[in-house]
DNA sequence: TCGAGAATGTTACGAATTCTAACAGTGCGA
DNA sequence: TCGCACTGTTAGAATTCGTAACATTCTCGA
């Protein structure tokens, strides 16, 4: 199910300046975080709030790194990442087997944190059964996990699910050029066939359900020579 | 989902050497493999069965890797860990955006891609051992040491061990294609013989017991030309 | 501005795939 | 043995989707 409350990551890390860089790229994608500096103060939070990832420094003054993963990984149902300056094989070995999820080498990329936290989310997410998988587009709804669109009046009409696949190409990137190379390796075309065709079709019987006016299509552009672009503001729910 | 045979994992890159390096290291570890040189082959294969985990080499002769793990992504339930030469920031979260679960870069250590690859399926691995017998979705109560089916009203629909079967395979993995291949190796039917329509009736008499409306069956999908999808949130007890 | 040629759109058709009703074989218990 | 439930088989209907053929639109040079 879907988080209504955005997920939480608690760091534990005894740098400041580390804290701050983590908290302020992470709220900044969206989550909720809270820091600590001791595995003390760590565990007591702990036991008031269950955060969804942790983050793990391993170079912790009060306790050894390694036994608060342990710990961790027993106790708590969250996902473990480890950050640690320690770069051996041996270590993140080590790290991984006694229950992280996943083990990031100083210096790191807050970019690279974000995605790893957003992997485990993802993952922990499916296990709980339906992913949400609607789209919201210019007065649209479109249910991947029913396949049907639904439009403001509430009318439902099906969608194949070759349709399905080149209308979630489009939601995944709107606003953004789709060459029909990339589009014809996305749907699995194999390449040098005369596919070609077979993508016009389709795009144009999505565009039919869509109701587009063929003379002046609002949603799915055409670029002529290029590819196609999908025009609106997506919003997955 | 428990697992009595070991896991399986799929290898795709297109050396050689990497293949066998790879294969070896997993198979002393006690993995069950499956190595392809080409993403052709590799999606060939997955149509017949569906690995645990599968381990995707970014570089590769004929297709590009990153479409690759979009589609597995959308379409597998396996774990997707990607392993590349590419080492850049950027590379790495594209590829985690795209769905991969995690990202090694090249030159990597055997024993740190199976501790990564422990790593992803100890997460997985939800379900205890205890053979749960009743599972819960869209209203319905599965019992499958009694084989009936209860609805919200309370009444009882007695199934069969054939639909039992197929009922269980959609279960364990619900909201996932499950191919016609996949499907055929789960419930026994010897590759090559007409058993699709064998399997095409079973499915046919569980809806029907499910009360699935014929035009528009919402939990279980048919997927042209791939499979199925059985669709909703399903909770074990 | 016009026209040729290429790229794209649309429609109709048919091959492949899937659905389901009816039938038949099998096994088991009364 | 009979009857019944189960399950595979068959065949014809229904659906999906690519292909071919034709229509339209676009680009670019004359």
């Amino acid at each position: 199910m879907t988080h209504s409350t955005p997920p939480h990551v608690a760091i534990l890390d005894d740098e400041p300046e580390i804290r701050r860089m983590l908290a302020d790229a992470l709220e900044e994608a969206g989550f909720r975080t809270t820091c600590y500096g001791r595995a003390t103060e760590f565990e007591a939070g702990l036991k008031r709030t269950a955060p969804d990832v942790c983050l793990v420094d391993l170079g912790l003054p009060d306790r050894d790194g390694l036994a608060v993963v342990h710990r961790l990984a027993l106790e708590s149902g969250a996902a473990i990442i480890i950050i640690s300056g320690r770069a051996q094989v041996q270590d993140r070995v080590t790290g991984l087997e006694l229950g992280a999820d996943d083990y990031i080498i100083k210096p790191f990329d807050p970019a690279e944190v974000v995605a790893r936290i957003r992997a485990r989310l993802r993952k922990g997410r499916v296990e709980t059964g339906a992913s949400s998988q609607v789209a919201h587009f210019a007065g649209w709804r479109a249910h991947f996990d029913r396949y049907v669109l639904v439009d403001e009046t509430g009318t439902e009409t099906p969608f194949s699910h070759a349709e399905g696949e080149v209308l979630r190409l489009f939601l995944d990137s709107p606003n953004r050029l789709i060459t029909r190379a990339q589009m014809q390796e996305a749907l699995g075309g194999a390449a040098g066939e005369s596919f070609d065709r077979a993508m016009d079709v389709r795009i144009s019987r999505l565009r039919t359900k869509l109701g587009e006016d063929p003379k002046n299509p609002r949603l799915i552009k055409t670029i002529y020579g290029a590819g196609y672009i999908f025009l609106g503001e997506v919003r997955w729910a």
